[in-house]
DNA sequence: ATTGATAATTCAAATTGTTTGAGTTAATCC
DNA sequence: GGATTAACTCAAACAATTTGAATTATCAAT
């Protein structure tokens, strides 16, 4: 079944809807803004935005935050958004685990938990899902009547049988369908999505490409995945599959075999050293370990490939690289890749970094997920203004 | 400069303008439809589609085509496209000549014209460019008053100095802004795109893609050119240089110099067969000619490379193959070419071909050109309901 | 052949949300 | 201190869609 891409048409309503959304869009990005200020930005009369401000300062969706002289004229009273006004929730189902995560409306992390998996089939997670939500309004009240809604990360890819690899395959899952499971486990919208995608929108509501339309994210998960925004949309696919960069061929193999978190795995296990953790790989880096920098000078490689295939292809402002490896590896690796010369990106005026870090942690693609609702939320969905 | 996507507000007004182009679109898909179709299709009332289309239709951009009975009920009267209802420009330019069509609203072609290209630098281009709208206009006078716009081809990429093939490059651009001076030359809406988007979006309004959202097309040109549709919008990238597949590295060396009319012409001209057009090529192939079938063997695997690449990054409904090779010759590749195992779109439900041909001619770069104009006319550019 | 159900269409009124224009407030500039 | 500038508010005007009742034409069943 392809992706439905039915547009609907225009109303008063929906008009008073999208404006909300883009009103919203605006004060995020700006942090603190007035109202005349949002109204040239948008192309409304500073009368529409002051009706849909109030309406949102009833809903307890802004705070003022005093007014500000710029230069002559009445000083404009400054609105940013209320950080309480709205929640996401975040769920990353990992084979072994399932983590969560509760964002306020500044996309900042309120609770965080973490929850073993030893049955991986549907019932059992979704009992673990309903938990952790449960757990989450426990941690904070306030935020059972403001929920905005899930984002739910899953390893992909979705609806295909003929490649994926057992060890990131969940058992049982064929047969159902995961959106509407999640709907009744916890009862809120949902939106469902692979890691790499979430880490994308998570740096773009929070981290390193707040301010940035059209970007990739290369996202190291047990696999490998890239994340791409065009114009501040995901870029999804026909089947919700895009990005599924690690298949790619390069001469020594898949993308994946030389850069993945598997990949150095199973080099380090080869040469005797078993790695599970990730603070195990930072120490090994740290003592600059021999069998890692063989392993590095491979990686960094395919890197450069990944990178010139990603900048060829989408032709973004930048790309940001993170995951499931240490900071201090990822730095190594931007600063030791070989950027193709063969790139729309090699441009000589382009003063902005390539590649850069993303936000860390291991927390980034379920960060992510919730920062896929929130991106919604602050999103007009119309398309820019030709 | 980065592509400005700021979301504009919405007000009656422009709710209207995209409510028209929403039910042009809706028409343009169906070929003919009534106007309660029309209105749960985009989820608006009869009374509102029965406003614009009596709109439409005092602005001659509808015809009636009878009432068709299905079932019980009062028949609808059917509404489709009058074709004479507008006219898109498409101008391609190319460093030895330029090329020009006029559209009508069904995206049929009804003037063509080509001048060859002695001067290169702006000032002459935009003589010969006005000079073909001209003789346009001259041949189709009703086209005078009803003009949507122009589409604009050139060579790109656009705004990188550094990896220009000097060969694609046109001499004397580098200080002035195309759109502008089209605009000064030709007094109509421009729309500035790469041969490959343009030739997509001809498929995507009257082509094998015409019903596919998501969808990406290989184009021969000098080099090689991809153009990504996803949910019926051209992915353009941060700078407008989206889907420059040729440069990307594959074992022999990068992508184009494999899989391009460029790379058979070195290759046939080494052999001490100099081809200057494609009916020569056309010809040479079918007498199977040994060094041709030489260059095919090497290209049809670059060819299954770049597809595992489009595949997998886009995940597309279908990958569409064409632009400056004879027919014959791309019918071979898609036979031939080893589609890629690794790939999200190797599904064992897949039923629709994974490759395939695009509406032919050398003009499909120039069709497109104005289909691109075509499409903002018949798109409302909201983005589909979640 | 008549009657009832169904579906498209139209008309007029109600509704929603934005815009317009006049007037108020508070800052800077001279 | 007065003129200018800019943000903001109020009330009325405006533009579009929606709502609900009435009309028309077809099918299906009696």
């Amino acid at each position: 079944m392809s992706s439905q891409t039915r547009h609907k048409g225009s109303n008063a309503e929906r008009s008073r809807h999208r404006n909300r959304q883009a009103v919203l869009g605006e004060i995020h990005r700006a942090g603190a803004i007035g109202r005349a200020e949002i109204a040239r930005a948008l192309a409304l009369t500073t009368q529409t935005v002051s009706n849909i401000i109030s309406e949102l300062c009833a809903d307890r969706m802004l705070l003022e935050v005093g007014r500000r002289t710029v230069g002559r004229g009445l000083p404009a009273m400054q609105y940013a958004l209320n950080p309480e006004g709205g929640y996401a929730l975040g769920i990353e189902v990992r084979p072994d685990a399932v983590f969560a995560a509760l964002l306020d409306m500044h996309g900042a992390p309120v609770t965080t938990a973490r929850v073993a998996l030893t049955d991986t089939h549907p019932d059992a997670v979704m009992g673990q899902v309903a938990g952790l939500y449960r757990d989450a309004l426990t941690q904070v009240p306030a935020a059972r009547s403001r929920m905005l809604g899930a984002g739910i990360v899953m390893p992909g890819p979705f609806g295909v049988t003929g490649i994926s690899d057992q060890e990131s395959d969940l058992s049982g899952w064929q047969e159902v369908d995961p959106k509407t499971i999640f709907e009744e486990a916890i009862k809120l919208p949902i939106v469902l999505s692979n890691d790499a995608n979430a880490a994308a929108m998570a740096e773009r509501i929070n981290g390193v490409a707040q301010d940035i339309n059209t970007f990739a994210y290369l996202y190291f998960g047990a696999g490998l995945g890239l994340g791409m925004v065009q114009g501040g949309q995901l870029i999804k696919g026909a089947f919700g599959n895009a990005g599924e960069i690690g298949h790619i061929p390069i001469p020594g193999g898949k993308l994946e075999s030389a850069l993945s978190r598997l990949s150095v795995q199973q080099h380090l296990q080869a040469a005797g050293k078993p790695v599970s953790d990730i603070e195990t790989l930072e120490a090994l880096f740290e003592a600059r370990d021999p069998d890692l920098m063989i392993w590095l000078d491979v990686a960094v490689a395919a890197l450069g490939h990944a990178i010139g295939i990603v900048e060829n292809l989408l032709d973004p402002e930048t790309v940001v690289l993170g995951g499931a490896m240490p900071d201090n590896l990822l730095d190594y690796m931007i600063a030791h890749v070989p950027l193709p010369e063969q790139s729309v990106a090699n441009r000589p005026d382009n003063d902005r970094p390539r590649v850069q870090r993303g936000t860390s942690g291991r927390m980034t693609a379920t960060l992510g997920a919730a920062a896929l609702v929130l991106n919604s939320a602050l999103t007009s969905h119309i398309s820019p203004a030709l």
